[in-house]
DNA sequence: AACCAGGAGAGAG
DNA sequence: CTCTCTCATGGT
């Protein structure tokens, strides 16, 4: 067993299922609804607690435009009333537009799973407000392709583990992906638990 | 009452 | 490629 392999057992033995958020991040199988819901909560989430997240979402729901479909229709000015508890609404409304238009080009979420994943991910990247860490939480947590997502916290716990102290996002994602069997629902969990775990650390 | 939360874009050096 | 600044709300 490698380092990042025991990492995760150690982490499992700690923490065991991931709950509170990631029992949606994490469910499986997931209905087409509560995978739209993925990809929107994962630009929300941006620099913001999981609570001021959960008001927009709320907001959203209320106001039946929690789908992709319903966000591609509204204005800029409406969507950023509704999802201003998340913070930095003017930009994320920005972001979520242009996603959520995407996606429907492309024909909705079942037809981006079936496109080839390096070119889903290029295209995803291209997007204007979506960097690394996003694109990747929308293939793994959403889409369910293994692809694992590195963010702040993994950096710094592999740098805490003595690991590594690379910091280039690739070359992370590259490090889980070289060390553990390829598994999507591996990878949501062993994430899931480095963020949990983490926040525990506080 | 300062400080922080699963980031990303834009500009500068 | 590596810094630095900006964007904003709500809970401690």
């Amino acid at each position: 067993m490698n380092k990042i392999q025991e990492l995760y057992a150690d982490l499992k033995k700690k923490h065991g299922h991931p709950q509170g958020q990631w029992l949606l991040w994490c469910k499986r199988p997931k209905t087409l609804r509560e995978k739209e819901w993925v990809i929107i909560e994962s630009i929300l989430t941006q620099i913001t607690n999981w609570r001021n997240v959960q008001l927009a979402m709320d907001n959203l729901k209320r106001a039946r435009s929690d789908s992709l479909q319903k966000i591609a229709k509204l204005n800029k000015a409406k969507l950023s009333q509704l999802i201003k508890p998340a913070g930095f609404y003017k930009q994320k409304s920005d972001y979520l537009l242009r996603l959520a238009k995407f996606v429907l080009q492309k024909g909705g979420v079942k037809k981006l799973e079936k496109m080839p994943l390096d070119k889903l991910r290029e295209e995803l990247l291209f997007l204007k407000g979506i960097g690394r860490e996003t694109a990747d939480s929308i293939l793994l947590y959403a889409l369910e392709k293994p692809i694992f997502t590195v963010d702040e916290y993994t950096r710094r716990l592999l740098e805490r583990e003595k690991i590594t102290n690379e910091t280039d996002y690739e070359k992370l994602r590259e490090i889980f992906e070289a060390n553990i069997r390829c598994d999507w629902r591996l990878y949501q969990d062993f994430h899931a638990l480095i963020v949990i775990h983490s926040k525990s650390q506080l």
